[in-house]
DNA sequence: TTTTGTCTAATTGTCAACAATCAGGGTTGA
DNA sequence: TCAACCCTGATTGTTGACAATTAGACAAAA
């Protein structure tokens, strides 16, 4: 149940639809979700740990604000590292299950592309990258989630929708053929340092 | 509230009170806490998210298991990445003040490492570093503290104390002559990565 | 003996009510 | 006029009670 919430509210975030200009209230959250303040309270929390919203005791939760240049390029070289690592790690241990399910991805990725529906493609973008991260380390995957997602409030996607899937469909691709070296640079280059 | 007993907990987990064959119970921390389920819950819950304890739905809380030697090594990298990034950022923004509070933490530092307080070491080790990064974002301390614990948890400190002191020490003097290079120096060294 | 099902105690998950705190407006007095 | 004060509504923080879930013991059947 919170992590329904978290997810919810965290797409919204990232994909833009919530502005930190006014703070997200526990009640009018509650009954949209049709629980109790409590469950929601747990995921505001979550996400603000997560670094998806600021808070601040007895004032409540914030969009967090953009990071400064600086402070996204150390995000992108994190990130990097972090999934560089998982690459090496996972790689070697890829079934033709995990191939299905990245192309079942990078398929709805190139849908949404199409569509141009920019909520949507920021998802799947998420999930994807996901996959290997979780596929490596439970432990990292939070770790890099909360890396991710401050780089995603700081920068929303590029405006050439389909260049956005064709980098996500090589490195789907370079992983199809266990091409560790290929994975890593497509990896890198579809994490942008700006 | 859920702030100390977060606080409180971390500590015991980090300093190696607490081990990970048995799990954390919400009631009886509750009873010791001297307030309510949901406040020992939220700080659990916390914590899991933080990488200190792990969370399975129904089932309650743990404590972390240590990392791996290759994830160590890239917690250790992380680290390093962030704690230069953020002596980069607060450098030249320090005062006599922060250079009285680093040395004030160092001289605790000293006596605990005298004493052989295994427990206090630790608590102002993780305080020290905490500093500098704090004072650079308080949006990257999240993050930096979720890889330090797990550094942390994976191996206790070295066997001679003295050492670690003397590795402060260091780092303390270089932030004081605003040496960023020097500081950065001692931190890497201070890091291990192993 | 092994497996399966059921019951029970313990534990976590959710809820609604109450207490504490905060922001804003209005009032009073110099 | 303006600053200090208090009051009020709104919001968050905390609590105890109840519902849902789980693990383990025990018993019955293969």
């Amino acid at each position: 149940m919170r992590e329904q919430i978290c997810e919810a509210v965290r797409a919204e975030v990232i994909s833009g639809e919530m502005t930190n200009d006014q703070p997200l209230r526990e009640q009018p959250l509650a009954k949209r979700f049709g629980v109790s303040r409590s469950s929601v309270r747990d995921a505001l929390l979550q996400l603000s740990q997560e670094g998806v919203l600021v808070y601040k005791p007895n004032k409540g939760v914030r969009v967090s604000s953009p990071s400064s240049d600086a402070e996204f390029k150390l995000y992108a070289k994190l990130r990097k590292e972090i999934e560089w690592h998982c690459l090496n790690i996972c790689m070697d241990q890829m079934t033709e299950d995990d191939d299905r399910n990245l192309t079942n991805l990078l398929a709805a990725l190139e849908d949404s592309c199409r569509r141009g529906n920019l909520s949507s493609i920021t998802e799947i973008d998420l999930a994807m990258h996901r996959y290997w991260v979780s596929r490596a380390s439970k432990e990292l995957e939070s770790v890099w989630l909360s890396i991710t997602v401050r780089m995603h409030i700081t920068y929303t996607l590029l405006e050439d929708y389909m260049q956005c899937y064709q980098e996500h469909a090589a490195i789907v691709e370079a992983i199809g053929r266990r091409d560790l070296k290929a994975a890593k640079q497509t990896v890198n280059e579809n994490i942008r340092y700006k």
